[in-house]
DNA sequence: GTGAAAGCGCTAACAA
DNA sequence: TTGTTAGCGCTTTCAC
């Protein structure tokens, strides 16, 4: 690769100086409009392109940020990722990702390296919606947490609204006319189950379709902890004619459940899944109804919360939450 | 924030040069054991962190790479991009990513940014394994490619060895006893679609077991696709005792199918899938057996190849395969 | 083993 | 409107 052409040689080429050259290309209003045209005419034409690096030295600021988390290896971290990158695409700038292993903790180094490419933030995401710890090492940083919560509470969230999204479930359920309606909860230790449980119970209270806590089970987070759980709901009489699943995979196993019964979905039983993992929720047959967990708008949300605190405007230092959209197909509707 | 310390700062409070200092902290044989122990003590007491930018415009050498992609969106997206990120990272290199929404043409746009930052090299991913075409904008700068090739043939690629991975799967099938075995693969458009079936075939042929084109049929890629064709599979007589599904969202289809046909599996049918997208094959009950898209490998090959690339080791032009492992579950073994 | 000094490519005063 | 001139923080010869 040939060195690259440097506004030194634009500058030498076109007879101007350095300082016109940069004028030109960065749209100051320095210039006449006719050394303009000439200048972007021949950087197209030589094939300038600004040395990003330098003109990170030089202004102090790189246009850099970063993201750091855990969610790399799950099907969420495409829109999440997707997300920010467009935001701060939008914004000609660009986005730097680190791994952690740990991210209740996020890696020491994996921060440092951010620090080191002197990026105007940081995001901190996770997979699930939890409490984090987050290092000292950002020496007031803008930094910005998705889909968790800082322990110290020193940094704004950007949280989903699970207590909605259970609402929203439990609304579609009682207005689908179903009369015992059934949830099978996450694990009491994860956020999202208290907000996805209270939010279906005001929503059938609202509706006026009666709230029973014995129809409300707790298991894993998983298809086989679906399975069980369904399994144990359908073994009362009179069965319930809806189940809310707090997520795609305990969903997925109600189905084997609910199939194994030899009952119907939606006839017999509507289902509603929660997170809206593609993956599952338009492969299953029927296609399951579910809430989205919206990572793709978080992560927006996010990077502008970020932009925003870098230019100083500080933005709001409380929680974000976003609300989880319903996606309807045919398990319930 | 306050302003980060320099190399400066680090120098002056310890009556040095900076020159000295930047050998102690780069490791270089020129400076005594003492000066090195002193700077370094100082660096971690002032919290010096190195200027990323400054040192890319010094040494004319980044540690950028970049990592251009369609399938930020998919559920492969996580171990493609943790496998690059991994192996950059072991070397003390970064990743930058961006998007595209057309793989078969990456954006001009995100590979320009890449240029802006001087990266070292850019990989080029794809959800499918298709033939891209490649800007020229990079002029020289190491590129490979990952689940793709290029058109042109300049620049080498990683991909998976389908032919073999098609093969493991007809040897597990035959190896389980299986005596017709069926296929449902992809639309023959897809790259993937006859070396899976190939391997396949070979694979009958080399354990015996008659292969039979009316056994295989072509659908989409989808469960519904699946399903469909499945049930066209077991509506012959007699019925096949195995299918190997191209991939797994087809085997998810193929599974309501076989069940709906009152079938067990793998007590009835054996089912092997491809991709191993780990939310169908890992929560499908039974448990689906398959052969995995190797994407985290692949995220590394590619990663290490173009490190090579740029040390000028050159690295191989020509195509990697790599092995796309058997997964083992519940529905063939 | 150590320091001085010349850049790397760019921005941003300031002067003309 | 244009050009001159300092740096930005670091690497890397080259003298000492």
């Amino acid at each position: 690769m040939a060195r690259p052409v440097t506004m030194s040689d634009l500058a030498r080429s076109l007879g101007v100086s350095r300082s016109a050259v940069s004028f030109a290309l960065n749209n100051e209003n320095q210039v006449s409009a006719e050394t303009r045209r000439r200048v972007l005419e021949k950087a197209a034409e030589l094939g300038y392109r600004p040395n990003a690096g330098a003109r990170a030295l030089a202004s102090q600021t790189t246009g850099l940020y970063g993201l750091v988390t855990d969610i790399v290896t799950t099907p969420f971290a495409g829109d999440l990722i997707a997300g920010a990158q467009e935001a701060f695409w939008r914004q000609g700038k660009s986005l730097i990702i680190a791994g952690t292993k740990t991210p209740d903790r996020p890696d020491r180094r994996s921060l440092e390296m951010m620090l080191e490419h002197r990026v105007g933030g940081v995001l901190v995401a996770t997979t699930w919606n939890r409490t984090i710890k987050v290092p000292d090492v950002l020496d007031g940083i803008p930094m910005a947490l998705v889909h968790c919560t800082d322990v110290d509470g020193r940094y704004p969230s950007v949280l989903p609204d699970e207590v909605a999204g259970g609402y929203e479930a439990g609304s579609l359920l009682a207005s689908s006319g179903r009369k015992r309606i059934a949830m099978i909860n996450l694990p009491a230790d994860l956020t999202a189950a208290e907000g996805r449980r209270a939010g279906f119970e005001s929503a059938l209270k609202d509706a006026g379709v009666p709230y029973d806590p014995s129809l409300v089970v707790t298991g894993g987070a998983d298809a086989t902890d679906g399975y069980l759980a369904a399994k144990r709901l359908l073994a009362q009489s009179p069965a319930p004619d809806g189940i809310f699943c707090a997520n795609d995979r305990l969903a997925m196993g109600a189905y084997d459940a609910i199939r194994d019964a030899g009952l119907s979905i939606p006839g017999d039983i509507a289902v509603v899944g929660f997170d809206n993992q593609e993956i599952i929720s338009n492969f299953l047959r029927p296609a399951l109804t579910t809430i989205s967990l919206p990572f793709r708008e978080m992560g927006r949300i996010g990077a502008e919360l970020l932009m925003k605190m870098e230019a100083g405007e500080e933005g709001p230092r409380e929680t974000v939450v976003v609300s989880c959209p319903t996606v309807i197909r045919e398990s319930a509707r």
